[in-house]
DNA sequence: CATGGCCACTAATAGATATAAACGAAGCGG
DNA sequence: CCGCTTCGTTTATATCTATTAGTGGCCATG
């Protein structure tokens, strides 16, 4: 016997289906929410116009479909490949967690505009403010949006938890400034430790011996790595590490300043000083020129970050420019790449902080 | 012998189809363009999984779709109107010419996120770079999915003429920086009149009467408009106006500096300086330190714009903020207006450009 | 207390989309 | 040459959404 071609069965079967829970949130499942009918949650949702309803109604149509998670189709194949070749338009999400505190995440969205442009792709930007109610908001309304790639940029270099629905996302996700523990996503930061040997080399390579640093908070990633690249610098000029010229501050002028009195203090003085941020440099400036220490004659100085008022010092502050702009432009890259990222394991990939030479460093005397 | 063109067939054929003037775009007129069912239009658009399709096929639909210009509904009530009241996710757009160029733009944003967090509301950023192909993309972008409002800033304050496309929006537009001649929407631009007039008094109120004032671009509204407000001031205090205090720069530091030369050659020198913006006023302080003045003794400078660097010169110089916080804040504040901004008439809305004052203005000796 | 208008909404249905099933062509093994 | 598969697509249809044409209740009116 044959069980399964009865045809009045399978329609029977068929009939029975509609105990359907699809999963899909539907205007009727609306309705039923909000005590209606399916025709009044077409009106509320399309604003009909011509069409009059309570203000009860439409209050209660829309916190049921909001409830329910009520959503438009995404249509994703429309949604243009980001693309060097041809000159469609794709968007690209960029997600920061601040906009307004420091320039550096405008520089990156800056590069990562100017590497889209010219293939047409569009970049939308959103504040994430590191707040777990509106972070997810903010991504979503991009998505929601239909992105072709998620571009999640941190202010501060660091290592993070990604929010669970970016492993979720049917998109590229490409981390700026920031990584993960497991390395779910294609990542770039700054090499701080480079960063950090090189201006210690630059010192050194100007015939300095007794080179201090002011470091940053300590539990910051980027200052253990700047700490790290000028001890390797130290390692490599086989110049004995002194723990006496590495003084702790916390990135501001004030800590800066202090720290500088502290190194003035010393027995053997330092003839370089490599401030670990320029706002750092700012306070060491203040108090060598109080101690009436000239710059660059008597002592020099090197900054980190190339902040705009770096360029106004007097004198200018040599510095490492931090790579913002690269970084956005490859995030791009990474997108356009004909190997566009997927999900799997990536290396976190780090870029290079450029020296700008001014003229806060002198060749030191007896060099 | 045609064999496809019988006229009179071509002709029924054309009536036969006009039956659908919906102006809707349906999966079957894709299909049809692309010469596939509807069914495998669904197919592509969805991406649908577990199901196969030629390459081929995939790419006729998806130009076509493109071409017709399909798009997925926006279920317009969903859009939470952008609500001081309620804690729900309105999405605001925000266009803005150029984001990088200068601080301004991040400023008004900022101003705008504050007002618009509170609510919930969560800001997307868009740049248009000013470019007649991108900028209708870019505000696609933000549009397509559903905003609730959408914030228009330029760079440089001036009247512009508006994209098309921004009258036939069906959500309040607001113009942050810029207005348009016929006043279709709110706009909110600094004050810069006022600006002028209170720079220029807070030097009479410290005794100067022979106040100098380097302009900028004279084409340029704000520059116009300083202008404007100095001689108001003089006028208010019954100063005489003298066109040879009145130098022409273009806002660089470099012109500030010929600007003071050219100033400081006059028979009857000033003894106040009212820089047009801060950049001028860093090359004025130039010209002044190598012509052995001191500020404020010697002479008194103000700046205009409130730039980072200001604070930073010495001696801090006192200037103008210009009020793109507190514009981005109003921008917000008429969204959620009970009266939220349909098209009508609107008056241009001007703020006011406070005073900070610093140390580059001191009482004239015999004031 | 019929009458009619209008308000807020629903029923019915036309129109669109998603998906299961079917279909034809191509390849392939026997 | 036949049956069996697989692929790429269509057919047919179930579901979902938009819209036209009401429906019933309420109120004012004569």
């Amino acid at each position: 016997m044959s069980e399964t071609t009865d045809p009045a069965i399978e329609t029977i079967k068929r009939r029975k289906a509609p105990a359907k829970p699809k999963g899909r949130v539907t205007m009727t499942d609306i309705a039923r929410a909000a005590g209606c009918s399916q025709a009044t949650v077409s009106f509320v949702l399309n604003n009909s116009p011509g069409i009059k309803l309570s203000q009860q109604t439409r209050e209660r149509v829309i916190e049921a479909a909001r409830a329910l998670g009520y959503s438009a189709p995404a249509f994703s194949a429309l949604r243009k490949p980001v693309a060097a070749f041809d000159g469609l338009d794709g968007v690209i999400g960029f997600a920061v967690d601040q906009l307004a505190t420091s320039p550096e995440a405008v520089v990156a969205i800056e590069g990562a505009r100017q590497a889209s442009w010219n293939a047409g792709n569009v970049l939308l930007v959103a504040q994430t403010m590191g707040d777990a109610v509106m972070e997810p908001r903010a991504i979503q309304a991009l998505t929601r949006r239909g992105i072709s790639a998620l571009i999640y940029m941190t202010i501060f270099t660091r290592e993070i938890t990604a929010p669970d629905f970016l492993y979720s996302l049917d998109i590229p996700v490409i981390l700026l400034n920031c990584y993960t523990a497991d390395y779910a996503f294609p990542a770039v930061v700054p090499s701080e430790i480079a960063g950090g040997q090189s201006s210690t080399r630059h010192l050194i390579s100007h015939g300095h011996r007794r080179i201090a640093t002011i470091t940053g908070e300590p539990w910051m990633q980027a200052a253990q790595d700047r700490l790290k690249g000028y001890r390797r610098a130290l390692a490599t000029a086989d110049i004995p590490f002194d723990p006496e010229l590495v003084v702790e501050g916390d990135w501001s002028a004030s800590a800066g300043y202090a720290a500088t009195v502290k190194l003035l203090a010393l027995k053997d003085r330092p003839t370089a000083i490599f401030c670990q941020n320029d706002r750092t440099a700012i306070g060491c400036y203040e108090a060598l020129k109080e101690a009436g220490l000239h710059i660059p004659q008597d002592i020099s100085v090197v900054g980190y970050d190339d902040e705009e008022i770096a360029r106004h010092l007097f004198p200018p502050l040599t510095t490492s420019i931090l790579p913002h702009m690269a970084m956005g432009q490859w995030a791009i890259e990474q997108l356009e790449a004909p190997t566009a990222p997927g999900h799997g394991r990536y290396p976190i990939t780090k870029l290079e902080c450029p020296l700008v030479e001014r003229e806060s460093v002198r060749a030191v005397a007896g060099g």
